[in-house]
DNA sequence: AACTACAAACCGACTGGCCAGTCGGTTTTC
DNA sequence: GAAAACCGACTGGCCAGTCGGTTTGTAGTT
């Protein structure tokens, strides 16, 4: 058991989670075929079941795999900002133009796992929750910075990832903008829920 | 064929869909069982297939039927307002609490159908394009009036959709407070992010 | 009121297709 | 040569939908 056949091992579970995420993705939990998941990768059913105990660990593998990355890109476009509320703002941006690029991911993240029940429910809490932290915790900074007013942290985070959700699903099943496209729009409503205080920056959040 | 027995018909179809409401929402519609639905209803499955062609059509004659009632409740409470804004708000209000009362009704409408696949996406579109419009009428009278500022009024009955879906699932799937309890600071964020113009009522939107 | 005829409503055992997961066996790696 | 990785035919459980048959309602006839 050397090193290189850990790597070997861990590069061949990234090409599953590679295919599955793709399959998952196109048909939904349930009509997902782990036969054709094997396909996607040449590998057997015999195989994939080696590196996953079932297809429900595979599915969850996947979706902790695209979290990760998405919570990370939030994270990062957040400590590239200049203020609490700007990062909050920068963390929505970056989530909205990861889904706006990647149909699949979207798809996944909001919808394609309902078929396994309750399961998916706890795991999409679970992954929501991971990116209203970030959220709400920038917006209480900003809030003790006096740079909006004071709200209902918690709930504003909820609000905008719900903002989001329902207009991404709304983008995948309908032939409306892309999300990206109402990205200022959808910006512009989201940071006056929070009733911005300071306006001293170049936007014009004009209220009488 | 008389009347009488037309009736007794229609009698019998809202019976099961009633039993039908609540084996889908326990269950999803994966797992719910027509056989369980039958037993609900003292019915067998002959039955059933004599009053309704498949099991899809019996899921979505159910979401219609609560669809239905749920929106002509928002429609009824908008009516009873005396501002095109103050309907809007009545409008979320009205669901906001239908919902919080009837965790069901919730699951049935937000979650529970996704596992048949995509025709459980445009049923879901649909539905929520009847809410959507209810609140955007309303929000574009109130910019005409000039109660609010010039947004885009499409999106932000999105935002405010998916600001009640988020909540309403995350009390569903986790202990939190019922969305009648957040109702008021739910109510606060949206109507902030609309950004009201005329204070004379007695909210305070204190923006500087 | 009794009888017939026909259809609407309902019954429930059965089938046919589906597919996750298994397992005895083979190949690859070290 | 031993263990890790992989193969793929097979099985076992599941359940929507079917269908030949029974019951119930109802209209027409005498």
């Amino acid at each position: 058991m050397s090193e290189s056949s850990t790597l070997q091992r861990t590069q061949t579970r990234e090409r599953i989670l590679e295919a599955a995420e793709a399959v998952f993705s196109d048909n939904g939990y349930h009509d997902a075929l782990v036969d054709e998941i094997g396909k996607k990768t040449s590998m057997s059913k015999g195989g994939l079941y080696f590196h996953f105990p079932s297809k429900e660990d595979l599915f969850f593998a996947v979706m902790d795999r695209l979290a990760n990355k998405l919570v990370k890109r939030a994270e990062k476009a957040a400590e590239r900002a200049n203020s609490p509320l700007e990062s909050a703002e920068a963390a929505l941006d970056a989530v909205l133009s990861a889904l706006s690029a990647q149909k699949r991911l979207a798809r996944l993240l909001m919808t394609q796992g309902y078929s396994m029940g309750n399961a998916f429910e706890s795991k999409r809490s679970e992954i929501f929750d991971r990116f209203a932290i970030v959220i709400s915790q920038n917006l209480d900074q900003a809030k003790l910075d006096g740079q909006i007013s004071d709200i209902n942290t918690d709930l504003a985070a909820r609000v905008w990832l719900g903002a989001v959700n329902e207009t991404v699903v709304h983008w995948l099943f309908s032939d409306g903008p892309t999300p990206k496209e109402s990205a200022s729009d959808l910006r512009r409503l989201l940071l006056a829920s929070v009733q911005i205080k300071d306006l001293s920056n170049n936007r014009k959040n004009a209220n009488r």
